[in-house]
DNA sequence: CATCCAAAAATTGTCTACAATATTTCGAGT
DNA sequence: ACTCGAAATATTGTAGACAATTTTTGGATG
């Protein structure tokens, strides 16, 4: 029953989140119950559910009796958001080299060594869920389920952010900042990883292009798939 | 029908938090489904709602084909929300002191004093609503909807675990540490701001009894009444 | 007497149907 | 021809029924 046979409301949340950072489905489109509902094949409850779940992330904002739509985040929301990052990713950082482990440090290798793999393949998929894994990874390190939370949400919406304003071909991080910081790390260089970390988010801001959005599209079955 | 007789989702979340706050609903407790809904008299459609609201918010915890409890706080995590308070509203008072207007402080006064209203009044309910608003009022007054968001979160947590580990008879904040704030922004001191606001969460941890949870109360009913 | 297993009860998860609201369409009036 | 308004359509919100899972209860067995 749980998962008598659909999709699971997770899995319809990381579809939408996927079809959103991949630039398929564009801020403001209408994510209509019904048409969601036809094409995962579930009931409408369960769309829902996981319309509820990817509101609480900021992905798409409940409108009441009107619907679901996907945000369109402002050029100052955007500014605002990486801000933040700077600030709570230092201090996840600061928090984890007090107290990182050689497991951790092996963890956060074989994520960037998949990182690596994947930019070299061009698996487009995979490097957006990877990139925003790595910060993910370092925020889960740091111990802090609060901190955990935070960050899913920063990350959740600087994917939609750089969905929106990037104007270059690349994704958001690079594997080889990401090495330098877990380099910074292991030798116990808080104030270079730290920096190190400030640097790769100001990096990953400078390459957003921000001017005002115009165009939607409106093929929602297309961009879901 | 979106509101056709009953009580709204939200409503229900603030009476669930309330019920919280106020240590009638002990942490641990279930909160089923079925009695909520005939306690609030709505379908349990509307009470799953609510019920994944307060998950979000970090009050209860939704265990997949088992149900919903209140939250159980350890020591550790109720140190780490108040290490991030620190962070974010030394953040928030920074934010604020650059843009402050003639209005923001003429809401910020008229809030601190509906607190001193309310202590002398030893009007419970209000005081715990009202502790919380002074620092979510700050948040709203940065300007940032992101900052916002996560002290609304934080604020959340921190009823819990105040409604968990206080040993005193006195709630959260105390008007007056609010007031020395809010006439540090207006001065224009914003070292001073942050470091009164640092002192007061400070003064408002060392309140607490970190000692480990027992006992939890199981009439439902009449905690939510 | 304790332990384990099966049946019964309770609880959660999902679906379908219906009510209320919002949007669109189409026509009348100026 | 354009604007305003009412019927028709479409979409969201809610309730109740059913299926699956979990918990409890009762008894049989070692």
């Amino acid at each position: 029953m749980t998962e008598q046979a659909g999709i699971s409301i997770q899995q319809i949340v990381e579809k939408v989140w996927l079809s959103i950072a991949e630039r398929r489905l564009r801020p403001g489109v209408q994510l209509k119950e019904g048409q969601m509902a036809a094409i995962f094949d579930v009931s409408r409850a369960r769309i829902r559910q996981a319309l509820a779940a990817l509101e609480r992330e900021g992905l798409v904002t409940i409108i009441p009796n009107r619907g679901a739509f996907v945000c369109q985040p402002t050029v100052d929301e955007a500014r605002d958001v990486f801000t933040i990052r700077r600030s709570v990713e230092g201090r996840v950082v600061a928090r984890i080299g007090a107290s990182v482990t050689k497991a951790d440090l092996a963890r956060l290798r074989g994520h960037v060594a998949q990182e690596r793999t994947a930019n070299t393949n061009d698996a487009t998929t995979d490097i957006i869920k990877l990139s925003g894994g790595f910060h993910l990874l370092l925020a889960e390190i740091s111990g802090s389920d609060f901190l955990f939370g935070m960050m899913r949400d920063l990350i959740s919406r600087t994917s939609l952010i750089t969905a929106v304003y990037r104007n270059t071909a690349r994704f958001n991080c690079g594997p080889d900042e990401h090495a330098e910081i877990v380099d910074a790390i292991a030798a116990g260089d808080l104030k270079k990883a730290s920096g190190l970390m400030e640097h790769h988010l100001e990096h990953v801001e400078s390459e957003l292009d921000l001017r005002e959005v115009r165009d939607m599209s409106h093929d929602l079955r297309a961009a879901l798939a």
